[in-house]
DNA sequence: AATGAATGAGGCTTCATTCAT
DNA sequence: CATGAATGAAGCCTCATTCAT
C-alpha cells in the first residue's frame, strides 16, 4: 500500500506547507516535489496527477480531523456535551495548524467543481457525525422533536465553518477555541429572549 | 461614467452567463467578449482586467441583492420580522436568478485569495445589514443582550450561505424559499427544548 | 478561409525546412514558430496542434506535387507516354525540392499510424492517376488486360518510392531524373526476355 | 555470448508483442519489461538502450526471415523460379506472422532516421540474395542483359514492401500469398502487349 | 471608440536510464 | 545476476493582454 511509503506521507506534509504558502494555484508541482526532496517524476509514483495529490491531501488531514472529534465526542453522554465539544475540536485543532486552516478554509475552495466534489465526500462522515448527535439529542429529549435535521446540520456546518473562515481572514488574530461555549450557547439557545 | 455606457452592461451579463455555463476557470474573457458581442480588446476599454471584470460582476449583481434586502428589511417593524424577511429575500432572489446562484455559491469561490478579498468588501453592507437588525432585536429586547454579534452575524450568514450552496449542489431539487420560516426559527430559537 | 493570410504559408515552408534539418522528433513547434519569425501562439491561430501542421504540410506539398503531374500526364496522348512524364515528374519534383525530398521520403514516416493513415488520403489522388493510366492502357490495347489493376498501382508506387529512397539517402549522389526511362521499361517490358 | 541466455529471446520476443499490440511509440521499455517478466533494468543487462532493444529485435526477425528465403531459393535451379520462390516466402513469412507484419511493414518505420539506417544494414543481405538472383537470370538468359541491376532490385523489393504494407493496412482481409504469382508475372512480364 | 491578430510566458507529465540493495 | 524505486529533462499548448489599424 502506497500510503505506508515514507515518501508518501513527505509529500502529502510539503503539499500543504507549499499550499498555504503560496496559495492554490501557485502551487507547482515541482515546488511541491522540491519541499518533499524528490524529483518531480516521483510524484507521479504516489500520485496519478496533480489533482490527486489536493485531494489526498484533503483525506489525509480531513480523515484524522474527524477522527478526533470523533473519539472526543464519544467519550461525552449527553448530545449537548457531544456537540460543544465537536465545536471546540472543530476550532482547537485548526487553530493549532496553521497550515492546515489556510488550506481548508481557503485554498481548497479555489479548487474546480469536480474536486470540490470529491472534497464533499470526504467531509460526510463529518456530517454524519453531526447528524448522529442531532439525533441523540432529540432522542435525549435536550433538542426540539420538530426540527428539519438536514437544516439544522447545515446551520451548524455553516456556522462553524463561517467562524473559523473569518478568523482565518482576520489573520488569527483572535483566539478561536475560547469562541466554542458561545457559538454552542447561540446554537442551542437560539438568539430570542427566553 | 463608464458603468452607464451600453456596453458595460453587456459585458457583465455576458460574464454571469459564460461563467455559470462554463465555470469559473473555463471562462475566458474571449468567451465573454463573444457572448457580449464585442471584440476582445473592447472589453480592455471598459475593465481593468479579467479580474476586474469578475468583481465587478459581483459588485453590480449584490449590489441590486442587498439593495432588495434593505428595501424590504426597512418596511418591518420589528427585529425579527426583518430577520424573516431577511433570510426569505436572500434565498428567493438566489432561487430565481439560476445563474446568479451558481456564480456567487460556486463559481466566484475558486478565484484567487485577493479577488475573494475584494469579494468581501463588497459584502460588508450585506453584513451591516445583519449587524444592524441584531442590534434593533436587541434594543427591542427580542434577542438576549449577551450575544456576541460578531458571532452572531457569522451564524446568520454562514447558515443561510450553506443552505443555498446545499441547494445549488443539490441541482435546486427543492423548494429554497419554503425552508426560511424553519431557517428563521432554528436561528432565533435554537435547537434547545424550553 | 485561414490558407490565404501569409502566416499561413510561412509556418508550412518554416515547418518543410525545420523538419528536413533536424528530423521529425526534434521539430519541436517553438522551432518552426522561431523560422517562421511568428511567436508560438501564432502557430495555433493557425493549426490545431502540431499533428495538424504536419498534415497540412503535406496536404500542401503533396498537392502541389499531384497537380504538376496531373497537368503533365493529361497533355500526352497513350498511357505508354503517360506513364513516362508520371515518373519523370515524381523524380523531377522531388530531385528539385531537396527538402520536399527529405521530409516525404523519411521524415514523415516517423509519424504515428494515424497521422499515417490520413498521409495516405492526402495521397489517395494520385494513385487514382496512376489507376486511371492503367485503365486507359488497357484500353488502348498497350498493356496487357489480364492485370490486376490493384497490383499493378503497387507495384508502380513502390518501385518509384522505393527508388527515391534509396536515392535520398545515398545524399542524392547520383542523378534521379535520368533514371526515368529505365524505370519505365522495366515496368513495362519487364525483366524477362521477349 | 549474451544473446544465447534465455532472457535475450524472452526480451525480443516480448517487445515484438508489445509494439505490435501498442504501437512503435507507446512501447516503453517498462512494458517490453512486465512482458517478458524481467525487471526494467535486466533489460540493461542485455540490451545497451531502447534503440539496441529495437535493433536487435530486427536482427533476429530479419535474420530468420532471410535464412528461410536463402534456403527455399537455393533448391530452385533457374532465376525465375528463385524470384518465384523468394516471393511466396517473402508473403508467407510475413502472412503467417501477423506480429512481424505489423512491426516490420508499419511500427518500426516510425523509428528515427539512425535507427532505420541501422536497419537498412540488417536488410543488406536481402538485397544481396535479389542481386544474385537477378545476376542469375541474366546469366541464364532469362533475363534482359541491359538491365540496371541495382534499379532492378529496387523495383522488386518496393513492389514487394508496398504490396505487404496495403495488405496490413488493410487489416490482412485477402489472400496474400496468393498474389505471388501475379506479382512474380507483373516483375518478369511488365505491362506491356507482347 | 472599436477591432482582433498577434504575443509569449509558464507548468504538468512521461519515460529512458541509473544504482543501491 | 537481478531488482525496481527514483531520477529529471524536455515540449505542447492556453489564454490574458496589447497595439496597429
Amino acid at each position: 500500500m502506497k500510503k505506508n511509503k515514507p515518501k508518501y506521507k513527505l509529500i502529502i506534509d510539503a503539499a500543504v506547507e507549499v499550499i498555504a504558502e503560496n496559495g492554490y494555484h501557485a502551487s507547482q508541482v515541482s515546488k511541491i516535489a522540491k519541499k518533499a526532496g524528490v524529483a518531480d517524476g516521483t510524484i507521479y509514483l504516489y500520485f496519478k496527477n496533480k489533482e490527486d495529490i489536493l485531494v489526498s491531501v484533503f483525506e489525509e488531514k480531513m480523515g484524522q480531523f474527524i477522527e478526533q472529534i470523533v473519539s472526543a465526542t464519544s467519550e461525552k453522554e449527553d448530545a449537548n456535551k457531544k456537540l460543544l465539544t465537536l465545536i471546540e475540536m472543530h476550532f482547537r485543532q485548526l487553530a493549532e495548524d496553521h497550515y492546515l486552516a489556510i488550506v481548508t478554509q481557503l485554498e481548497l475552495r479555489q479548487s474546480n467543481i469536480d474536486l470540490r466534489l470529491q472534497i464533499n465526500n470526504v467531509l460526510k462522515p463529518y456530517l454524519v457525525v453531526i447528524d448522529e448527535i442531532i439525533k441523540e439529542g432529540i432522542e435525549q429529549k435536550l433538542f426540539r422533536d420538530d426540527l428539519n435535521r438536514k437544516l439544522v446540520r447545515q446551520m451548524i456546518f455553516g456556522t462553524l465553518d463561517e467562524t473559523v473562515t473569518n478568523w482565518v481572514m482576520k489573520d488569527e488574530k483572535y483566539d478561536l477555541v475560547s469562541l466554542a461555549p458561545s457559538v454552542h450557547a447561540l446554537i442551542t439557545n437560539g438568539l430570542s429572549v427566553k
